[in-house]
DNA sequence: ACGAAAATTGACCAAATGGTCAGGTTTTGA
DNA sequence: TCAAAACCTGACCATTTGGTCAATTTTCGT
């Protein structure tokens, strides 16, 4: 309420994308959706309440409703942005690709999306805890399908000699598990490591140790650094 | 209200431990706290209601609140069971043990936990995500004091030749978090399986995976099949 | 400038929730 | 046997919650 009435009469002033057809609406809904995670993140679904996503969006809670409808309708827009988030990163991992390179970004990718995006993790979180009731198409479909296809890259690279044969559900269990970790129980981390908030060593040796453990796993060299 | 009712006169039945001291409160305080459990893993702290607790417990509400006051101390009551579980299990690692052997049981043990009691895991797994509210104490004190005593056993493998130097804190993150992933992330496990629930199949490939990159990962020879 | 469309929001519900309590029944120990 | 302690629970309550709505203001295309 305060903060929306900088006195920005006239359209002539310094400001130039303001005036764009549907940015209330934009704004609005981007600023009721990162509200939301913050909020599901922290409370889960049952716990959020619609009040205090409103609060942390800086908007009255009918407000809330005029844009998104239902709470239920909400944690659906927040969940989708999440799951965008999640298949697009397993694109590095391609048959012409060098395996310890491909599996190495691609841990190193998660771990730096765990120190980015913590809430949009505990969200997907909670929702996998509570048994996935708004994520069973998601699961059953598109992500079985995706580790179905980089399978078969993993046997590829077997096959060829370039690594060790490991089963890929547990392989890439163990990759989301260790790297989502370091979000979702970002608390313990930070207790054992006696500090109040990780820094960007802890992530990047955290990485290190992910690598390395999956690496020699595969039977693939380990050379750190290349963070 | 109807099983309790399963008619029971006299004290001369069949039964004998039936009529110990304080076997009433000793049962329905396990009957909740077994309910309690399962609603707090699967709704989370604030989702979970008495009213739920009391059903699955087969009790009225009012009873439930007889017997622990408020929905926080019963939390409370939950968790401390679930914390002492925590504790416990790494004992396994003690200097004078051989460290592929003494992680890999540990390892081996840890997945067994999450089969057998997915629940305790997954209310651990939301105090942590909600930024452990009420655990602060127990990471700060107990389990870094443990993780200390343990690192300094993997720091005196190291300097004996025995194993690799490896973060102690980012080794049993590792460890903790691809083991209790297969309890707390079970439907996203069993989704890409394929299968409806875990099979002792797909723990044993869990841990073998986790042991075989763990191990190799510090250095150590790895011998499947000790499951 | 002007009317339609979009946005805003205080006030208001019905349902759900954590918790209480008085009055009753059962258990227990002597 | 009997009184005290433990146990039980339907009924009740204040608060919170998701959601609605009608009246009003702001924005937008022309």
């Amino acid at each position: 309420m305060s903060e929306t009435a900088v006195k920005e009469k006239g359209p002539g002033n310094g400001g130039k994308e303001e005036t764009a057809p549907g940015h209330i609406r934009t704004r609005n809904r981007a600023l009721i959706l990162s509200a939301a995670e913050e909020v599901f993140a922290k409370q889960g679904y049952r716990g959020a309440t619609t009040a205090a996503i409103a609060e942390k969006a800086g908007l009255p809670k009918a407000n809330v409703h005029y844009y998104f409808g239902t709470k239920e309708a909400l944690y659906h827009a927040v969940l989708e942005d999440i799951l965008g988030l999640w298949l697009g990163e397993l694109d590095r991992i391609t048959e012409g690709g060098d395996p310890a390179t491909a599996l190495g970004d691609y841990i190193r990718a998660k771990i730096r999306h765990s120190r980015e995006r913590p809430l949009a993790s505990k969200v997907y979180a909670n929702e996998m805890i509570r048994g996935a009731p708004h994520t069973e198409s998601f699961l059953k479909n598109e992500l079985r399908k995706l580790v179905k296809e980089k399978a078969a890259v993993l046997d590829a690279w077997a096959a060829a000699g370039k690594m060790d044969p490991v089963d890929p559900v547990h392989l890439f269990s163990v990759i989301w598990a260790a790297t989502q970790h370091y979000a979702d129980f970002d608390v313990q981390v930070e207790a054992l490591v006696g500090r109040r908030q990780l820094a960007a060593r802890d992530y990047d040796e955290a990485a290190e140790t992910i690598v390395r453990m999956v690496l020699k796993g595969c039977g693939l060299r380990y050379e750190k650094g290349e963070a």
